[in-house]
RNA sequence: GGGCGGUUAGCUCAGUGGUAGAGCACUCGCUUCACACGCGAGGGGUCACUGGUUCAAAUCCAGUACCGCCCACCA
């Protein structure tokens, strides 16, 4: 069928996409595990239910949506795999937000109406982020659309803390925790952000039984109440004396004992350590080794409490607490010292606070051995990490891990399927029923079982994604089977500890096997000054915006046009205009194809008896290089340089040139030429399509195609089609074709008048050979006689043309171009007789290296002639 | 303290061994029958610096400077 559309003038994203976006919403691009063909997949990074997509989600997108749609032309089954994260803490917190407004808490509430309101939440926020994904244009198969607390991925999740357990690989267990006091929950590691701060470094001395007294150097004197020891290195000969004996904290009458341990520096401050360990990683671990207590001076709202605390400062928050007992250490004498210091203090991730050192009970899962399979894992390749480097980064995290802290104190997410009896027993269901609750379950019938009430960390649910949402723990499930382990895995590599380390982990803790073949990093994007975007800058650009303003193809292409080697990049609004302004150069070179094949089918052959010009054989050869590097690049996940490639084959060559050589054969009706237009055409449609689907689907339609773009086949090369002699012979054309259109704007004569031209040298012949597509490209008529009387000249390689010269011309000016020409010739000429001369050059060079030297000169000097005898003539020339 | 990335035209960035590229901006000229979100012709760079390897270095190696990021329990 031949119905084509009529097209406007100006291609406005609007309509456009917001047609094909809502297609790909309700028919989406669903994936069949029964196919039978090569499955590719890749899962999503899921958006927080919690809010909006921002740049990050853009580019994520764009690059899994270009991949998967690349594959899937290619003749994969792929599934784009989406779905959202319930974000644990984020999404609490934002919803107690809304209840402060109305004046509310979630105490107020209580757990079971607080999470209905956090469900009505997602069920809002969840749907606004899935209709902005649809905006970008995702073939996702939305049919299959996943929620991390969905109940098959909740089912995931019990059975991995269940099976975990019961290896003894989760456990609970009393250790230093970071605490928001904010927030009110534990945090992982992962979750705390260091900072440096300025602060002060204060010197106390302690008492010592029998007289004197001992410094110690501290960052935070209000912990000094729950101090259990002083320690100082075992080779200390300063302190050889007052190991035993015992120090009195300072405002107390508590006396400690000095103590030896290998962890004390002895460079550092004054080479005596207090020891706290209910506040201090290291000082817990020095407390273990000693046998000391742990008793806490510091309580869940980060305010001093406790006995330990004298009276006066009791109930004080602990930073308000800190100048006030360093103003009472001074008044006792006990301040030996204040200094300027810069501290590194830990921050919420979530709220900024800074994060509490406190001991506390909580549900570890020691990765270490997992770790290992992992570290194994990317030593034999199983993983590829892109680009290399991310390797050892990912390597370096493994190497060092520590026991996951994975126990929240927050109410939405799973919670711990774990029981305690009154006597504080611990009961969690038996790996072969892990559905089965504790206090449901017959065997434990009688006992007064409460569920633990935390919950666990989102990314540990977040770690299973690639298999959760494909249907495990159901093993027999066709997605599961057929899908996984998953092609690539594509994220940001700000979340490579986060998330990748923790799949990676989670696939052969459980599965055994690796999440995904291939990690695909890309950067971060920054603001136009180069800093990280962040709501709390309000530097950051709302994606929905530019699409609003240039269209969501617009918006990939700029996302894609640089994706490079992982690299951040900066925020650059021109390239969105620049890929706006690429999608209407498409448009229109389509428009004018449609205006010249009225009546060509998607399906015609190429009609043998038509006369085959230069420009179609110059333009199929090209098109198979095109396909070839758009093909080779998109494979090795470099979307950068498929998308440059493909912006400068189709603008600079198929438009620039093709376009132009073509409209004489055209006009005249040449099936040849009209079939070249079109297959080149579509192949174009198609290349372009993964990176900028919409644009490309509407305009394959309008070509009269009855299917849709997406499901077309991927071009392949045609190795016959590939013509070096006539990319060769139309290269020459080009450089005739700028030289004659040089001559005329040094000329300064205008473009509507048409020059007379004589070409001669090597290339003249195939110059007249395509008379016709020089004189439309250079407004020029070909004189086939030599000219008389003065002309200005024009040398490229194996050409020389000419221009009567016709008195229009400010021949100083002229003149003085052709100096710096000259000029710059014979610099060439110096240059490359220098290299030829050098013997060693001649002969460890390749031949092609010499013989392109060899051309060069040639080529310079024939030029110094030519424009020394132009020069000379014009002399002769009255001005 | 350890690690990584960057430094190329006024701006934003490609290029990773053989005479420097793009988009925007700039200059000049264009209602050329697809496109002014366009067409044609130009100007503009000792590729941060210093050494080294090589016939040949923006490109490889070593170091320096500056910018940025990540990791880290010296209080």
């Amino acid at each position: 069928m031949t119905q084509t559309k009529e097209l406007a003038k100006q291609y406005s994203p609007f309509d456009v996409e917001a047609r094909w976006s809502k297609l790909w919403a309700e028919e989406p691009f669903r994936a069949d595990p029964h196919s039978g063909k090569e499955p590719f997949c890749i899962v999503i990074p899921p958006p927080n239910v919690t809010g909006n997509l921002h740049l990050g989600h853009a580019f994520d997108n764009a690059i899994i949506d270009t991949l998967t749609r690349f594959k899937r032309m290619q003749g994969f089954e792929a599934l784009f795999q989406p779905g959202t994260d319930h974000a644990g803490i984020s999404t609490q917190v934002m919803v107690e937000r809304e209840l402060r407004e109305e004046g509310k808490t979630k105490d107020d509430l209580g757990r079971e109406a607080f999470l209905e309101r956090v469900w009505q939440w997602k069920q809002k926020y969840g749907d606004i982020i899935v209709r902005q994904l649809q905006r970008l244009g995702v073939s996702a198969d939305w049919s299959r659309s996943r929620f991390t607390m969905d109940e098959g991925l909740s089912r995931a999740v019990r059975k991995q803390f269940v099976e975990l357990y019961h290896q003894g690989r989760i456990y609970q267990g009393e250790r230093i925790v970071n605490w928001d006091p904010v927030s009110q929950t534990t945090l992982s590691d992962l979750e705390v952000d260091r900072e440096q701060r300025p602060g002060k470094l204060y010197t106390i001395a302690y008492d010592l039984e029998g007289g004197g007294s001992i410094q110690i150097a501290t960052v935070r004197p209000e912990t000094i109440f729950a101090d259990q020891a002083i320690a100082v290195h075992p080779d200390d000969e300063r302190f050889k004396d007052v190991v035993g004996k015992k120090a009195r904290i300072p405002l107390t009458d508590r006396w400690v004992p000095v103590l030896t341990d290998e962890a004390v520096e002895m460079d550092f401050g004054t080479g005596a350590l207090k020891i706290t360990p209910a506040h201090d990683p290291t000082d817990f671990e020095i407390g273990e080794r000693q046998g000391l207590e742990h008793p806490s001076v510091i309580d869940l709202n980060a305010k001093l409490a406790g006995d330990l605390v004298p009276e006066r400062f009791r109930g004080m928050d602990r930073f308000e607490a800190r100048p006030v007992i360093a103003t009472a250490l001074e008044a006792e004498g006990a301040l030996v010292k204040l200094e300027d210091y810069t501290v590194s203090l830990g921050l919420s991730e979530r709220t900024k606070e800074p994060v509490e050192p406190i001991l506390s009970k909580q549900w570890f899962y020691d990765v270490t051995p997992v770790a290992k399979r992992v570290l194994a894992a990317l030593d034999d390749s199983e993983i590829s990490v892109h680009p290399e480097r991310y390797t050892k980064v990912n390597r370096d995290w493994l190497e060092k891990i520590r026991p996951w802290n994975i126990s929240r104190q927050l109410w939405w997410g799973h919670q711990i399927p774990a029981w305690f009896d009154d006597e504080g027993n611990v009961y969690v269901p038996d790996p072969e029923n892990p559905d089965l609750d504790c206090d449901k379950d017959p065997r434990y019938e009688g006992k007064n079982l409460r569920q633990d009430p935390d919950v666990f960390d989102t990314w540990f649910s977040s770690s299973l994604w690639p298999f959760s949402t494909l249907g495990w723990p159901d093993d027999a499930d066709p997605f599961y089977q057929t899908f996984f382990p998953t092609s690539v895995l594509v994220t940001g590599y700000d979340i490579l500890f986060f998330w990748v380390a923790r799949m990676e982990m989670a696939a052969y803790e459980l599965v055994g096997e690796r999440p995904f073949r291939d990690v695909l990093l890309h950067g971060l994007v920054l603001d136009p000054e180069g800093q990280k975007m962040s709501k709390s800058k309000g530097n950051g650009i709302d994606p929905l915006d530019v699409i609003d303003e240039l269209g969501a193809d617009a918006l990939r292409f700029a996302m894609t046009y640089v994706s490079t080697g992982g690299q951040d990049i900066r925020w650059d609004p021109r390239r969105v205009e620049m890929g706006r302004n690429f999608n209407n150069k498409l448009w229109n070179a389509t428009r004018f194809a449609l205006m010249n094949l009225e009546g060509e089918s998607l399906a015609s052959e190429i009609d043998e008896g038509a006369p085959e010009t230069l420009a179609d054989r110059w333009m199929l050869s090209r098109l198979q290089k095109a396909i070839r590097d758009a093909t080779t690049n998109l494979e090795r996940y470099d979307l950068g340089a498929a998308n440059r490639g493909l912006y400068d084959f189709v603008w600079s060559e198929f438009c620039d040139w093709y376009l132009e050589a073509a409209k004489p054969q055209l006009r005249a009706g040449n099936a040849r030429t009209r079939y070249v237009l079109r297959r080149t055409l579509v192949d174009i449609l198609k290349l372009l399509h993964p990176l900028i689907p919409f644009i490309t689907s509407e305009l394959y339609e309008a070509l009269g195609a009855d299917t849709q773009l997406g499901y077309a086949d991927w071009p392949t090369v045609d190795e016959s089609l590939i013509d070096e002699e006539a990319e060769r012979d139309f290269a020459r054309l080009q450089d005739a074709v700028g030289a004659a259109r040089n001559l005329r704007a040094e000329a300064t004569l205008p473009p509507s008048q048409q020059i007379p031209v004589r070409v001669a040298g090597d290339a003249a012949e195939t110059i007249y050979n395509n008379a016709e597509v020089f004189e439309i490209l250079a407004r020029a008529s070909l004189q086939r006689e030599p000219i008389e009387g003065a002309s200005l000249s024009q040398i490229v390689p194996d050409l020389e043309l000419r221009l009567p010269l016709v008195g229009l011309v400010d021949l100083d000016e002229w003149r003085a171009r052709q100096q710096k020409r000259l000029g710059e010739a014979q610099q060439n000429v110096q240059k490359s007789r220098k290299k030829l001369a050098n013997d060693k050059f001649v002969a460890n060079a390749p031949d092609e290296v010499v013989a392109e030297e060899r051309r060069r000169l040639a080529e310079a000097e024939e030029i110094i002639e030519g424009l020394e005898k132009t020069l000379a003539q014009l002399e002769e020339t009255p001005s």
